[in-house]
DNA sequence: CCCTCTATATATAATGG
DNA sequence: TCCATTATATATAGAGG
């Protein structure tokens, strides 16, 4: 191209590579501008610019919450594609894991039924009390961990699909599942059940 | 552009938009190929095609993994980026939440060895044993829960940060930290401090 | 809708400062 | 190393099939 053909193949001369790199870096983010203000469609570009230790990663557009919009609407759908395809997918995972959960917890409310029969009589005041306040504790600390863990998993959920606000309503037609039905997804099968299993109320169970 | 000179707003005419999209479209995804063939820099470009409801996105490179580890790696150079500049970074909240977890087991520790030095001779032996099987279910349930968390976690933080291998050696002088220290990061902050933690074994502790 | 054609605008390789 | 120039290759707007 320009004064002379170049085949498209790594250019070997390095201070050409650099050379060509930046001139079409440039091009390449100008088209990308463009190209959504003319038409007025999402696009983004990275390119890692190894040349400059600095910058790392050049884009477009440059504001970084809008390339993470962008990703997390390109991972949606790339997401919900894949799991259509995909004989094991998310959905599956996660009902998997989710039967599992209520089974267990099952056995437990049996368990815990079958206790509540006995008498408690013959435990002293203060053993009870002593052995209810070591419950709690450990109950505070699982409470703890599962809070933890919660409040994580919403900052990684969040940085894998993102918020439902992205998703434009103009595109819901032809669009078989958004963003906002990921979400629900993920909320029920899988932090539903947490919600609904985690707060076991052991203590008030095993007085009353 | 072309034969008439095109001002750099939204093309009002639906037609030409479209074709000048398609186009345009087109010539990006050339120049984003020659760009990484040429110059053998890892380059990245999605775009919205809401005018094809089946592909939805359209992509360079095409292969979706090429894309996920190209997403990858932008975040985890975006996220180091932002860390450093952050004032309240991911640094600070996972050490902050771990310490959380240390002294919360602190204070559990400290009740279990109060209470083994209670006598647990009063109990009779089948309320005990009963009693232990139900906590022995009770903490089954949240060691499955934790694990079900945890292999959630791995998906996301491989969702999110992804697989080392992806990150070149030869930019490392250059970069700060890299993928690895991240992962690393991580994995001791946070899942370390889980791991560590979990296993209460709190039935041993009690019969002991 | 999707192609082709063609005039014109851009991009860019090579060159020289 | 980076900017300017220039000859040439590409890209593309608009028109027509």
């Amino acid at each position: 191209m320009g004064r002379g053909i170049l085949s498209l193949k790594l250019i070997p001369n390095l201070k050409s590579r650099r050379t060509t790199f930046l001139k079409r870096k440039k091009s390449l983010m100008k088209k990308a501008y463009e190209l959504s203000t003319l038409c007025d469609v999402q696009t983004c570009v990275f390119i890692a610019s190894d040349c400059d230790p600095a910058a790392q990663f050049e884009t477009w557009p440059p504001n970084r919450d809008q390339i993470h919009a962008m990703i997390r609407s390109y991972k949606s759908h790339s997401f919900l594609k894949q799991s259509r395809n995909s004989s094991y997918d998310l959905n599956r995972f996660l009902s998997d894991r989710r039967n599992k959960i209520v089974t267990d917890t099952a056995k437990l409310r049996h368990n815990v039924d079958k206790f509540k029969d006995h008498n408690l009589d013959s435990l002293s005041e203060h053993q009870l009390k002593d052995f209810l306040a070591t419950l709690d504790t450990k109950i505070g600390v699982v409470d703890d961990m599962i809070q933890f863990m919660e409040a994580d998993y919403d900052y990684l959920i969040e940085e894998v699909i993102g918020t439902p606000s992205f998703c434009p309503s103009e595109t819901e037609e032809s669009c078989e599942y958004n963003v906002e039905d990921f979400q629900s997804l993920l909320e029920d099968e899988f932090l539903g059940a947490l919600v609904q299993n985690h707060p076991f109320n052991f203590d008030s169970e095993l007085i009353a």
